[in-house]
DNA sequence: TGTCGGTTCAAACGATCGTTTGAGCATACG
DNA sequence: CGTATGCTCAAACGATCGTTTGAACCGACA
């Protein structure tokens, strides 16, 4: 195990598994690079210190992640009559699909941590690097409910927001015996997320 | 400031404050002991080891708070006419009223970190000490929603779950200037939640 | 007054953390 | 061949962690 790749790419493939396991003050470089089967000092080596290190994690996985879904909204909005349900689907899919490869499930618990520790400088980085795809989603939301006031808009995606991260963070917990099972689990758990999030997004 | 109430006491409040601001790991006993204006040996000394304080920090809070959700859960189960709304509210109102002392606002995003963190330890401890009340409340959405099957209700209270921890943990960031504002502040937010919830619940 | 259980205190313990260091190794280029 | 470069390695650094220790303090009670 983790004998392939190279030195920077084992580390962030442990780093990932060993930071959605025990958080990123809980696991340590000692833990991490044992397991990547590396030196200690490879990690500051490569990437510096402890927090680049973290954030190279975030932004390998959310740089893939956030073009995926500006790549499925652009899809959807070319359409002659876009529905609510393909807005959200751009939005879920992309991240449950992260789980694709082995590795990448735990990513998703990875998220849900940082964003549960509500540490202002990670928020800080999500919100400048990524912000704009949120944006394009709310603009696409307001434009397919009118009805709604900003205000109110704003509160029903936190709220469509807290019940995806919740599902994700607990997606992948369960080792699945073939890829088949797992495509099928996956599945599911978009649908039953993106009927929620119509109802919860589209009532009176 | 924490110049009142016994040693353990203070401990606990200021335990609560910093969990809720570094997390459990990153919050340290001289910190805390420092904050709280105590000896660093006192938590130790009145509650064996750190982690035996992480657990009544929750348990002082949860006990409250439970028992305040059966207690309202027990009010509107006992009318005539039960609604979805009424069992919503029995469930949500006691957690976002545990922010009325200045103090508890802070614990709700103690408890959501704790669910992001996925500690089997401590959602042992949260499964065995307050399971049941989750299902008493489980069994009351199974009467009112009969036309769902038991893992599409599961799936729905799960996706509900995530929504209000998602809200309860942002929920008392902003230092609101009077009692007043927060008080309309958390009536708001129970708006929100429990109509979104009943929309997400309860949609054909 | 003497002493005794409960509590607080400064100080130290060993462990573990992230990081740095300098020697050693391998490959490529003159 | 010599050497320059990129990388790995074992070892150590200082800092900080949770915990323990033993003396000091204090009100209660005989």
């Amino acid at each position: 195990m983790n004998s392939s790749g190279s030195t920077k790419e084992r580390i962030l493939g442990a780093a990932e598994v060993l930071f959605a396991q025990h958080g990123f003050d809980g696991a340590s470089l000692r833990q991490l690079t044992t397991a990547a089967g590396v030196n200690l000092a490879a990690v500051n080596y490569h990437f510096g210190s402890k927090d680049k290190l973290v954030e190279q994690v975030f932004r390998r996985r959310l740089d893939a992640l956030n073009q995926h879904r500006l790549a499925e909204l652009a899809k959807v909005v070319g359409q002659p009559q876009t529905t609510l349900e393909d807005v959200l689907a751009a939005y879920i899919r992309p991240a449950l699909e992260l789980s694709h490869d082995g590795n990448g499930s735990l990513f998703m618990r990875v998220l849900a941590r940082a964003f549960a520790e509500h540490d202002d400088t990670l928020r800080q980085f999500l919100s400048e690097n990524y912000g704009h795809v949120m944006r394009q989603f709310t603009a696409e939301f307001a434009r397919l409910l009118p009805q709604l006031s900003k205000p109110e808009l704003y509160w029903r995606i936190d709220l469509v927001t807290g019940a995806l991260t919740h599902a994700m963070s607990g997606f992948g917990m369960i080792q699945r015996k073939s890829d088949v099972s797992e495509q099928v689990h996956r599945e599911q758990t978009a649908q039953h997320l993106i009927r929620f999030a119509v109802a919860g997004l589209s009532h009176p």
